[in-house]
RNA sequence: GGAGGGAUGGCAGAGCGGACGAAUGCGGGGCACUUGAAAUGCUCUGAGCCUUAGGGGCUCCGUGGGUUCGAAUCCCACUCCCUCCGCCA
């Protein structure tokens, strides 16, 4: 949620502010129409209230007092108006909920910085590394799904028959290099990241705080039974662990790394990228979080940036570098950088890593606040996350990349100490079909 | 799943129909004493909303309902935590 008082005070920098990311000007000063009305209800209600209490206060002292008489009047006067504080009470309960639905709907503002933009074309490449895309050979022109098949390490087909389409399963070496992935991104990060391993299932809160409810309920699996969501990214749980608590700002910046299943339900995308492992229900991924104050968020935006790419380096993936235009930010960022590795096989640049500030908006539907070293009020904190990295496009990507010309893949040499000793995925010789 | 106990401020913990937004302790701030620190003493210290010149009003004692002139306190439902039993990787 923006923060109220600011679209109190600039409602037209408001407007401007999200028009830039597609937002129309009715939806903003609907909130804010609703917004004058939840007040004006509620000074009524508290005004009818403290009439209630002042009565019934000397209600006690008259009854203290021996006067029974006058206590009967009183109370008689009170519940008059008890009766009408009622009726505006349900009215005032109304609004509230209307106002916040349109509250909690509505995204949050774009960073100064984010470029101008209204679609995906228009996000801007900061960087890319290498500056050229190397030359590839016909051998790696050959992409993931097929690769997987003739080697044994992914089975797409038994995946569906188990869960549905676009549902994956690795096998052998295929399932002991996205372990290896993980361990090996973890170790990375626990020197300056505490490693959680959160619960993926979640109430509807938790996915209220990170924004994904209720505007997304269609992108998320629900079950039913017991009302709870499948996580969409480790940051939904991350997010959540300091739900309605005060840190200490000498806590800050307080940093989080897990490794978690991600879920998706992928509405709507349908026959869109949608072979092997570009774009599917269910995969790993090694998230990076962080709650810190306003100052300290630059600097921790730039630092995962920084680590993703860190281990792209190490994985010798090409990748390039998105800075997200406002349009094409997510609901809850304010800036937002995407990494997208080259893969030859399939010849396309896969999103990888979405390394995003959220300013407060997700710290103030959480209610996660600090308390300033200097005393003082709480401060609503600052959430960042990015991803470092997700699996399943990594792990397309390196088997394109690294197919040599016999078939077999060979794999870069930080996963060495992972993957027991060999880095050579070679086609299957004895192994059971 | 069954039985019982519990949920109160940053933390611990009292209160169990009206003078309670809430004792007390810890933690934190300020002041005094001190060369400084410690110890000690004094004092301040929950989160919000509305309104405001000062000030004032209102809400919040797990959540949601109810009873009452009046609810932290009584009733109902739910959630979570603890203990025991059952079941179970």
């Amino acid at each position: 949620m923006i923060d109220i008082q600011l679209l109190r005070s600039s409602p037209e920098e408001v407007i401007a502010a999200l028009s830039r990311r597609g937002v129309d000007r009715a939806e903003v000063e609907a909130l804010i129409e609703s917004d004058a009305l939840v007040r004006a209800l509620s000074g009524q209600v508290d005004l009818l209230r403290a009439e209630v209490n002042t009565l019934s206060r000397r209600n006690a002292s008259a009854r203290r007092g021996g006067d029974s008489a006058l206590a009967d009047r009183l109370g008689a006067q009170s519940r008059e108006v008890g009766e009408g504080l009622k009726a505006l009470e349900r009215d005032a309960e109304a609004a509230r909920t209307a106002f916040r639905d349109l509250w909690l709907r509505l995204p949050n503002i774009p960073a100064d910085g984010a470029p101008d933009g209204a679609t995906s074309d228009q996000n801007v490449v900061v960087r890319s590394h290498p500056e050229e895309l190397p030359a590839y050979g016909s051998h790696q022109r050959v992409p993931h799904w097929e690769i997987g098949a003739e080697l044994g390490i992914l089975d797409m087909e038994r995946g569906a028959k188990l869960s549905g389409s676009m549902f994956p399963m690795y096998r052998g070496m295929g399932a002991r290099l996205l372990r290896s992935l993980g361990a090996f991104a973890l170790d990375r990060h626990s020197e300056l990241y505490e490693e959680i391993h959160p619960p993926t299932m979640v109430r509807t809160e938790t996915m209220i705080s990170t924004g994904h409810l209720p505007k997304f309920a269609d992108e998320a699996y629900h079950i039913e039974r017991d009302d709870l969501w499948a996580i969409p990214t480790a940051e939904v749980p991350l997010t959540s662990m300091a739900r309605d608590e005060i840190l200490e700002e000498e806590d800050l910046p307080l940093r989080l790394t897990a490794q978690t299943a991600c879920f998706r339900r992928e509405a709507g995308a349908a026959g869109r990228d949608t072979r092997g492992l570009l774009r599917v229900h269910e995969f790993d991924k090694v998230e990076l979080f962080a709650y810190t104050t306003e100052a300290q968020a630059a600097g921790e935006l730039d630092q995962m940036v920084a680590r993703a790419s860190s281990l792209l380096e190490s994985l010798c993936l090409p990748y390039r570098v998105l800075d997200l235009c406002a349009g094409d930010l997510g609901n809850s960022a304010r800036r937002t950088f995407d990494l997208e590795v080259y893969s030859p096989g399939c010849d396309r640049w896969l999103e990888v890593s979405s390394v995003s500030w959220c300013g407060d908006y997700q710290a103030r539907r959480a209610g996660i606040r600090y308390r300033p070293s200097g005393g003082g009020k709480p401060v609503v904190a600052h959430t960042l996350n990015g991803s470092a990295l997700a699996w399943a496009r990594i792990w397309a990507a390196l088997v394109e990349t690294n197919r040599l010309e016999d078939g077999s893949v060979l794999l870069p040499e930080c996963l060495g100490p992972y993957l027991g000793g060999s880095l050579l995925i070679s086609a299957p010789q004895d192994r059971r079909r």
